[in-house]
DNA sequence: CCGTATCCACAACGATACTG
DNA sequence: CAGTATCGTTGTGGATACGG
């Protein structure tokens, strides 16, 4: 009951906003695969090889290399050619700017997985390494109140629509 | 480069921290699709009939009503029968708990989907209730500092593993 | 209003085998 | 090591029609 968002202004229950120009339906389409955002997983704990990808992420060779292009199609993560002494050319993958700020949605992911679907409690934990103090996701006002439930309001953007 | 998560402690590339055990592996094996997101965004605008979700994630009955049922089962809704006066009983689908945790998720997804995929700006925008400031979903330790990049380390915990 | 039944199309994925 | 080609299976989803 207290999770609800709260609507102001004249939102209408089927405008565009809820799914054509949705945030959420457009990034679901560019994530929309398990396999993607397990890859994704896997870059942000430092893999760059396609090997790694396959391996680490449990997806077979065929699907790791589909959803590599399609993140690079999509600029999430770019290829860059390297080459060791001796060795040929190779290519690894590395995130983008764009594919390292989907960092937030996978700790979400990760801290959600942990609470509730977890009965021996997280198998890995986070942290600042700064600090060493635990890593959670949460949201924030940019006068940095943490959100409770139900004390959000939803407002359309004077930008929206041209 | 920056974007990365140091490891510490011996995690082996391919343990059973990177794929069984996983906490986003599994939460994408509850949360895998696109519709499954797509309702939890309407029950979190406050849908909780049947009809609602349907139109205004603009899926089709039987995808509706396959989502819904799984939502139920893995707890993340729940059905509760109400009737009005003069009406017969019907049904209507609120969050759990659990599904009410997912928020970050979704906020995280929408806030990545309002950077980098949206040309015109964010179709709509998540306010803080008591105060009007904008929310964002972001990374913080429990000691209150902001995580940027590069300062995330990885840990196993001693709870891993039975 | 709240679904189910049926059918169909395409996407996602694994397994296996093969190439530079 | 870094993929591609092929095949088969299951998942995801739309369209349509129907029932309590």
């Amino acid at each position: 009951m207290t999770s609800e968002i709260h609507m102001t202004g004249a939102l209408e229950p089927r405008g565009s906003w809820t799914a054509d120009r949705c945030s959420v339906a457009k990034a679901l389409d560019v994530v929309r695969t398990r396999s993607a955002l397990l890859i994704l997983r896997e870059a942000f704990y430092g893999a760059t090889r396609f090997d790694e990808f396959a391996k680490r992420a449990q997806l077979s060779d065929p699907v790791t290399a589909d959803r590599l292009r399609e993140l690079v199609d999509d600029g999430i993560l770019e290829r860059e050619p390297y080459r060791e002494p001796g060795q040929r050319t190779r290519q690894m993958y590395r995130l983008t700017e764009k594919g390292a700020e989907l960092l937030p949605v996978l700790v979400a992911l990760m801290q959600w997985g942990d609470r509730w679907l977890q009965d021996a409690g997280p198998p890995v934990q986070l942290t600042h390494e700064d600090c060493g103090a635990r890593i959670t996701a949460q949201l924030r006002c940019e006068r940095d109140h943490e959100i409770g439930e139900g004390e959000i309001a939803l407002a359309r953007t004077s930008l929206a629509r041209t």
